[in-house]
Formats: structure tokens, C-alpha cells, sequence
DNA sequence: AGCACGCCGACT
DNA sequence: GTCGGCGTGCTC
């Protein structure tokens, strides 16, 4: 008997580790495929993972497999192996590792499922007398869980008194996953004149006869003829109905075709430089630093073309916000229906069908995003990371993985290059790149030599000395004027977090808070409720204020919404599109939002960060970034990096078409060196100075920071149990000497109580991070089976 | 998480 | 006696 090591599918932590069954001879298995296995004391059914043979158990007992769910593996090897690293680095679950590598929705379970027996005559007690009527009433079949709510049974044991007796039988149900769409598909098998048809069965060949094979409800709504018809001529032998899988993708095969465009000389630097590392079967990793509008798409296109005729896969990455319609129908212009787009927009279905087409090797290229990195392809040539710095790789889900990261494993995996594209690297990755430990690439040159905008600096502190209390400074009051005369278009851009309103009482200085988080809610005046950006919780806004009853309590600070009010002050006839997370609760509004924008030639677009990515708006000649400041003064140690690129980015969308742009940036600190940078678009020197910081300061890339989450429903729980984290990471880190450079113990996160749950971090700095992820590991195992840990969780990389 | 097992008080 | 509520410990 063979043994086979499964990993259970389940959301419980203690559980996530490996089982041993038997594997009865006659049953073929290869790892990767799912198996229903007989899972506790009642042998539900439960639903593994089997990853490999071995050739002993420690075990006495092993119960055997039932039954093998795919007939082909579900994940290959390699896909077991970045599981494995995913667990290790993420902190969660095999099971959840695993989860990530298969389409969301094939994921079901075994629901427990209670029917009707043979009542017995003799008395039931009241509680299962109302089980047994409810259950008829049901129709004599009901979800257990269900079931025992709905009459308010606690206790199981009520159902087990009643299949003793026989008066319900449990039986299992799978419900959820999302398989393979399957439709009748009909095929003309022989055209035999000679036999005679009725007219509908004559219709419905002859409509056969221009198409190969046609779904059997296309073809009786276009020959207008019933079923009936066509099962008819199958039984004639005429034709022949078989289950196909249709697929719910969309088709990318009338797009117009595009061919390559002659690069130019940086770019056929890059793209050589690519072709080369493609051909070499090596890791490598690549640095594309080009600015905006110097074609680092077409470097893209041009790789994954080589790449493709090496009879390679791709996978694309960019950010979910610029997998925009035209960067769709680029690729699709150039590689038709060889591409699978993956993007959060898709329905289960849809998804499931992207996923199955990679897998089956149907298509070539997958592009889409982040989770886009798991694309289920077997022989990847290329792993492109289009703006690369953005936070969006990094998920803020279980498993919280890095994009980055993954594509660099799987890079390895498949000896395979790796391309990490920006205007604007991480400062790391640059680092690497002159180090020589990544190769790199440089696009210099706009397209049509489009100069970057003039930068204006505005000092929001002088304009307050001197009596300006408008969120506008001045010199952007001055510049939106010139554009709105001119019928130029222009962009205004908020940070929200320095520009949320809270409110508060005048009299007795109370704060609107959330109930469920730490953080104050915020006014919205579309519906003029109070509301929680973190968990969504809404209210009504006070009259007057709950705590002292005074009139005098009102919103501060000053949001999308009054940056709107001053707009409209200050310009009545402005035309307008305002976007952030209010306007753009829809899945496509913030598209169509901007279509507006461009088509309706409105003078100014308003929005957060979201507008800044991706679009490109070629009328646009005017950018202002109303508070940089709060971009500056994030306290983390990447805070200029991110603002260094957020104001580059800002500005760049002024002045992309003919005209040469202009951009103001408003800020309390106008000698702030991130800002002088930006204004300068000067990327070199803006490394050179914050490479110089980090080290003195010991940061990345010179140390490596892990900080690591706790967090619990119960806060003095949580903070126990962080204590206990913060000794045990002590007591191996001091194993290792040399390795810790800095421990800064238990302290509450940022926002310390999110969706009611309490969150400690724990910040570590070591020389390099390798090391301290086997630390994790053991102790993430050692949590797992704490039973002391019940309800709490630990996370690596959080942010705040 | 489920579920069984086992202990204990309450009630026909 | 036995029903049902609750604490504990295990899942190959």
C-alpha cells in the first residue's frame, strides 16, 4: 500500500501540517491532484492537497483515500515548491498557499446535509419533534447548520439521538466551486442527401453545413428549429452532440493586428538585452528604468513576441489600475488570442476560464495583476513587472505576499529573466541594479522629444502668513485660471489621508470615532453620514454632539469635497469631474469617469491618487498636487521614495501631448529635498541622497526590516500573547549572532484596532532576511499548535 | 472548526 | 435512569 502525504483544505490552524493515507493500488495519483479523504472522528469528507509518496508513516491506523477529485493535477510541482515558499514567507497556511495557485472557485467543500428516514412511532422529545417538522417542512432535506438555527438547536446531540433512531440520515453535499462551462455541441457527421429529412431537421443541417460545429442553442436559435430536431438527426447518424466546454473568455481575435514597431536605439538595447537573457536559461534580473512616455511597453511587447517564438510562456504584471482597455488591446493587437487577461473585474466563471486556458496551454502570455504572478503556466521565458515601485504588489490579504518576490521565486524556478520596470525604482532595487546585482536597462529619451513640465513650488506657510486660507495656494488659483481660459484641461490631486474630514464638538472637544477601529470617522457629504474608511461602518451625523448636547459640533479638515467647494468658489462656470473612492464605488465608474473627463473636454479633473496612474490624458497641460506634505510625512522609512514618485508621477501627466506642461506643488515645506528632486524629475540625485540615509541610518538595502503583526479579537489576550512572540523571536535571535541589528519590541500598530480586531507589531532589523525567515517558520509552527494562540494571528511585512 | 467523550445537574 | 449543557483534546 502506498502512502501519500495530503495537506487538509481547511481554514483551521492547528490543522495545517501534513496527513498520511493509504493509497488503495488500483488508484492513480500525481501530485498536485485533490482527493476526497475521510477527515476526524466521524469521517467527514474532507478535501486534500496530495503531494508526494513516502515510504513510511509514523502513524498506526492511516485511513485510506475515497476517491481522487481531478483527473489531471491542479498544480504542478512547482507550483507545490512556491506554495511552500509562500507559506514560509506569508506566515499562513499550506492550505491558503495552495489556494492561491488555483482559481479562486474551485475551491468547494462537503456540506453535512441532514435528510428524512423512517420517524419512528415512539415519542420524540419537543426538540426533536420540531426538528423532524421543521425538516419536513423543508421537504424533508436541509443543511444541518441551518437546521439547528432555524429551530434553535444547540446541541448536536439532538441529531445524533435522531439518526440513532433512524428518524434522519446525514448525508454530504459539494457545494460552491465554479467548473467548466459545459454545453451541448453539435457536428455535422455525414451530408447523405439521399436520406429524407423534415423541413426543421433540413433547416438545421443546412445551417450546419457553413459551420464546422455549432452549440446546439445556437444552432435552434438561428435555424429556428427545437431540439427535438436535432436529436432527431443524431439518431440518423447524421450528426453528433457532445458535452464541450465553453469558454466564458473574451475574444481577443478581431482585434486589428499590430506588428512590431521599429524601436528605437534605447530600446533595441533593451529588448537585445532581453532576448539575450531569454535564450541563456538563466535566472536574471533586469532593471527597466525609463520615464514616463519613453515606450518601456514596447520593450514588453517586443521581449514577449522573442520569448513567445522560443516557444515560451510570459507573465506581464502591471497595476490593477492601468489594466486599462488600451493596455488590453495592446497586447491583444499583438498577440491575439494567445493572451489571458486577468483583472478583478472577472466573475468567478470568467476567471476560472482565464485560468484554464493558461493551464492547458492555450495561451502564451497572461497579463493582468498582481495575482497574476500565479499564473498556472509550466514553461515560463519572461516575468515582467511594469511599475515596479507600487505598493499595489504587495497584498494586504492572508497570504500577504509580494508580487515582487513571487516573480523573482518563480523567475528562479524557471531560470527565466525577471524585468522590475519604473521611471521611478525603489530605491533597493536601483541599489541592486548598480551593484550589479540586477541588470540595468535605461530608456532616457521621451517619445517625440516631450519635455517634462515646468515644476512651480508653492509655499503654503508664506500663503498662510500672508492671509490665504484657501486649500489653493496662489500660484495654483493663477495657473488653473490660464488653463480654464484657454480651454486646457488641468488635474487636481489630493492625498486622502491628509485630506479626510473628522468631526468634532467645539465645546467639549468630543471626536466622532468608530465603534469597530481606531480611527475617527469621516463626513461624506453625498449622503452626509459619518463614515469608517476601514470597515465601511456608517451613521448618521450628530445636530448636536452626543457627548455634551452642544449645537456647535462640526466636520474639520477639508476633503475631496471642500478642495470641490473652493473650486467651484473660486471659478462658477468650471466644468468638473471629481473621482475618489466616493464617486467610484461602481467596478467600472472610475473608467467611465475618465472617458467623461477626456471626451467632455471638462476643465478639471479632482481626485486621489487613483488619477494619477495608468490614463494617459494627452489634453491635460496642468497638474496640482494640493498638500505633498502628507505624502512626506508617512514615518516609515520609504516615505520619500513614495513621495518622490507620487510628485513625479503628478506632474507627468501634464504635458504629455504637443504642449509642454506645467505643474504646482503645494507644500508647508518648500526646501524639503524630495520635493526639489521631483521638481527636477532628477531621479540620480534624488537616489544618490536617500541612498546615503539609508545607510547611515542602517536601512534597506544595507539591513533588512521584518516587522511582524499580532493580532486578536480580545486585547489583553493579544497583548499577552505578543509579549510571549516578542521573548521567543528574542531567544533565537540570539542564537544567531550578529544577525540582529535592531529589536524594537511590542508596540500597538499604527491604527492599533481594525474591524474590532487589536494589533500589536514587533519590528526587527537584521543584516540580511533570509535567516530571519527560518526563524519565522519555527516559530509560526510553534503558534499554529499553541493552543494558547486560539483566535490570534500572526502576519510578517505589515505596514503602519 | 467540528466532533466525541466524559462529567454533572435536572427532570420524567 | 437519560437528556442536554459544557469543558477538553484530537484530527493521518
Amino acid at each position: 500500500m502506498r502512502i501519500a502525504e495530503i495537506i487538509v483544505s481547511s481554514e483551521v490552524k492547528s490543522l495545517d501540517r501534513v496527513f498520511h493515507y493509504t493509497v488503495p493500488d488500483d488508484v492513480f495519483l500525481v501530485p498536485g491532484m485533490r482527493v476526497q479523504i475521510p477527515f476526524g472522528n466521524a469521517n467527514r469528507t474532507g478535501i486534500g492537497y496530495f503531494l508526494q509518496f513516502v515510504s513510511s508513516s509514523p502513524y498506526e491506523n492511516l485511513k485510506s483515500i475515497k476517491k481522487v477529485i481531478d483527473k489531471e493535477p491542479l498544480i504542478s510541482l512547482q507550483a507545490i515548491m512556491l506554495a511552500r515558499y509562500i507559506r514560509k514567507t506569508c506566515l499562513c497556511s499550506m492550505s491558503d498557499a495552495l489556494r492561491l495557485m488555483l482559481p479562486p472557485s474551485v475551491n468547494f467543500k462537503y456540506e453535512v446535509m441532514v435528510s428524512l428516514g423512517d420517524v419512528p412511532d415512539k415519542k420524540l422529545t419537543p426538540l426533536q419533534q420540531k426538528l423532524i417538522d421543521n425538516l419536513k417542512g423543508a421537504g424533508g432535506v436541509a443543511e444541518q447548520k441551518k437546521l439547528m438555527e432555524s429551530c434553535n438547536v444547540k446541541s448536536v446531540s439532538v441529531i445524533k439521538a435522531l439518526v440513532k433512531m433512524g428518524a434522519i440520515k446525514i448525508t454530504e453535499k459539494a457545494v460552491g466551486g465554479v467548473k467548466e462551462k459545459i454545453r451541448k455541441k453539435v457536428f455535422l457527421n455525414l451530408v447523405d442527401d439521399s436520406i429524407p429529412l423534415g423541413p426543421a431537421m433540413k433547416k438545421a443541417v443546412n445551417m450546419l453545413k457553413s459551420y464546422d460545429s455549432m452549440l446546439l442553442s445556437e444552432l435552434t436559435d438561428y435555424a429556428g428549429v427545437s431540439s427535438s430536431a436535432v436529436y432527431a438527426l443524431q439518431k440518423k447518424g447524421i450528426v453528433r452532440i457532445e458535452d464541450a466546454e465553453v469558454s466564458r473568455t473574451r475574444d481577443f481575435s478581431v482585434s486589428e493586428k499590430e506588428d512590431n514597431f521599429p524601436p528605437t536605439k534605447e530600446q533595441k538595447q533593451a529588448i537585445d538585452a532581453l532576448k539575450v537573457a531569454i535564450d541563456q536559461n538563466e535566472t536574471s534580473k533586469h532593471l527597466l528604468f525609463g520615464v514616463t512616455g519613453s515606450g518601456k511597453t514596447e520593450v514588453f511587447l517586443q521581449a514577449v513576441d522573442y520569448c513567445l517564438s522560443k516557444g515560451k510562456n510570459a507573465i506581464i504584471l502591471v497595476p490593477e489600475i492601468s489594466l486599462t482597455p488600451q493596455m488590453t488591446s495592446r497586447f491583444a493587437k499583438r498577440f491575439g488570442n494567445n493572451i489571458a487577461v486577468l483583472h478583478s473585474g472577472l466573475s468567478l466563471g470568467e476567471r476560472f476560464d482565464e485560468w484554464k486556458r493558461i493551464k492547458d496551454g492555450k495561451v502564451k502570455v497572461a497579463l493582468g495583476a498582481r495575482s497574476a504572478v500565479f499564473a498556472p503556466f509550466e514553461n515560463v521565458g519572461l516575468i515582467v513587472i511594469d511599475e515596479e515601485h507600487e505598493n499595489t504588489y504587495k497584498s494586504e490579504n492572508t497570504p500577504r505576499y509580494d508580487a515582487r518576490k513571487v516573480g523573482i521565486y518563480r523567475a528562479m524556478q524557471n531560470n527565466c529573466p525577471i524585468v522590475l520596470a519604473s521611471a521611478t525604482p525603489r530605491v533597493v532595487d536601483y541599489y541592486c541594479a548598480k551593484k550589479g546585482n540586477m541588470n540595468l536597462l535605461e530608456l532616457k529619451s521621451r517619445y517625440n522629444n516631450m519635455q517634462m513640465p515646468d515644476v512651480i513650488i508653492a509655499d503654503m506657510a508664506k500663503e498662510l502668513a500672508e492671509g490665504n486660507r484657501s486649500v489653493y495656494s496662489r500660484d495654483a488659483i493663477r495657473e488653473l485660471n490660464k488653463n480654464i481660459q484657454k480651454k486646457e484641461q488641468s488635474i487636481v490631486f489630493l492625498n486622502r489621508r491628509g485630506y479626510s474630514t473628522f468631526v468634532s464638538c467645539r465645546s467639549c472637544g468630543y471626536v466622532a470615532k468608530c465603534p469597530n477601529c481606531s480611527v475617527s470617522l469621516k463626513y461624506h457629504a453625498k449622503d452626509s453620514k459619518l463614515r469608517c474608511h476601514i470597515c465601511n461602518y456608517s451613521q448618521e451625523n450628530p445636530a448636536v454632539c452626543p457627548q455634551c448636547g452642544s449645537k456647535y459640533i462640526k466636520y474639520f479638515g477639508s476633503g475631496t469635497q471642500k478642495a470641490e467647494e473652493e473650486l467651484v468658489n473660486n471659478f462658477p462656470d468650471v466644468t468638473y469631474v471629481r473621482m475618489d473612492a466616493d464617486t467610484t464605488s461602481h467596478k467600472f465608474s472610475h473608467e467611465s469617469l475618465l472617458t467623461n473627463f477626456t471626451k467632455e473636454k471638462c476643465d478639471v479633473l479632482l481626485g486621489t491618487q487613483m488619477i494619477t496612474k495608468g490614463h494617459d490624458f494627452p489634453c491635460v497641460t496642468l497638474s496640482v498636487v494640493l498638500s505633498a506634505d502628507t505624502l512626506l510625512n508617512t514615518g516609515d522609512f520609504l516615505a520619500s521614495e513614495r513621495a518622490f514618485s507620487q510628485i513625479v508621477q503628478v506632474c507627468g501627466r501634464a504635458g504629455r501631448g504637443c504642449v509642454k506642461g506645467r505643474a504646482v506643488v503645494q507644500t508647508y515645506e518648500p526646501k524639503n529635498k524630495v520635493i526639489r528632486f521631483a521638481q527636477k524629475n532628477d531621479y540620480i540625485s534624488f537616489y544618490q541622497d536617500e541612498i546615503q540615509s539609508r545607510k547611515m541610518m542602517e536601512y534597506p538595502p544595507f539591513a533588512s526590516i521584518t516587522s511582524i503583526m499580532i493580532s486578536g479579537k480580545d486585547e489583553q489576550n493579544t497583548a499577552i500573547y505578543a509579549q510571549k512572540v516578542e521573548k521567543r523571536l528574542k531567544e533565537f535571535l540570539d542564537k544567531e549572532q550578529g544577525l540582529c541589528l535592531a529589536f524594537f519590541g511590542v508596540t500597538p500598530m499604527g491604527v492599533f484596532k481594525a474591524k474590532n480586531v487589536y494589533r500589536y507589531k514587533i519590528i526587527i532589523k537584521t543584516k540580511t532576511d533570509d535567516k530571519i525567515y527560518d526563524i519565522l517558520e519555527i516559530l509560526y509552527n510553534e503558534h499554529i499548535t499553541n493552543k494558547g494562540s486560539f483566535g490570534l494571528d500572526i502576519y510578517p511585512d505589515c505596514s503602519i
